[in-house]
DNA sequence: TGGTGCATGTAACCTGTTACATGATTCG
DNA sequence: CGAATCATGTAACAGGTTACATGCACCA
């Protein structure tokens, strides 16, 4: 459900063919919802089936390019508004986490040591990019920066608990 | 791949049947990997014929008990230490987010609220499950408290950012 | 003996990934 | 004219969801 909102939404920003948006995907969704080049393309065709999206114009090579219909709005914001019915998240590293108490002291601690590392590169990539963009003054940039922000403060975050932890194992296995 | 490794923890801790392992999965792992009855018992068959999990015991209508062999315990260990192949995180509020500048600024607004409402009921959750488990001091419970751990840090980061994004939101409206 | 719980399985569908496939245009 | 890039599509597979389907065993 929600690559189709993630194209819907980039093209409310700007029109484009799927091969811009796969561009746009690439720069500046990659980190938010990655898409690959054939899921994007087939998504596109349901938005059209579903009207949600129409091509606007036909260049060269059979460049489709796509708009939003006002139909494709509404159901943007259907969408925004009924955060409800999202799957649940599932993160592997948490997994991992819940399940060392299965393997062998040294590799639960050195699995918690390179999330540590992990989350200690996000940060920074995050934080360059952060300083790298120039920000506009303009509603699309002020979220993007929010979401930014928010990779910001969750890797932070991860990068606190896993010192917590590293702290908490060499604490019990010293008893 | 991630709910093969689950199934395969779980069983490393106590061996169990289908039917046992998805009462656990309801119970203790629901918060880290959900999973439906259905997929359970097709990817235990699929373990069992990779070898990584063997029927120990057949008890009455038909249950079969599973144990973790020696290959699913290495293979264990192997996801364990290999956590560059994780599939990506990809978090369906934080596309909302992004994309935000889309729609009319109440409705941006009312998300974020939204957003800081599920944090909140998160967090107290989590932090009634914390108060309320009568923790063991063997390696699995320190592990699950460690996960749970981490689902309260996470909570309180989210309600922080989504305070202060609201306030930053309030802000640039004021000019 | 009848309901509840134990116990397992299959089918259809959706999302996502990798790999394969093809062709038109532009520019040096 | 040839290479890079623009441009779109299909097929096969893996993982996950919902719904459907079946049957045995225990105990009140």
């Amino acid at each position: 459900m929600s690559l189709r909102i993630a194209a819907l939404g980039l093209l409310t920003q700007y029109p484009g063919s799927g091969y811009d948006l796969l561009k746009r995907f690439e720069q500046s969704m990659a980190n938010v919802w990655p898409a690959t080049q054939s899921q994007l393309y087939g998504e596109l065709n349901k938005l059209a089936n579903a009207g949600l999206i129409e091509v606007s114009d036909i260049g060269p090579r059979g460049r489709k390019e796509y708009r939003v219909t006002e139909a494709g709005r509404a159901e943007l914001v259907r969408w925004i508004s009924n955060p409800q019915d999202d799957p649940p998240v599932r993160r592997p590293d948490v997994l991992r986490v819940f399940l060392l108490g299965d393997v062998a002291p040294q590799v639960a601690r050195d699995y918690v040591t390179t999330f540590a590392e992990h989350a200690t590169a996000d940060l920074k990539r995050y934080e360059q990019l952060r300083d790298s963009v120039n920000w506009q003054d303009k509603d699309s940039d002020f979220y993007s920066r929010a979401a930014l922000e928010f990779g910001i403060q969750n890797a932070a975050m991860e990068l606190r608990w896993a010192h917590w932890l590293v702290s908490a194992i060499d604490e019990r296995a010293r008893r």
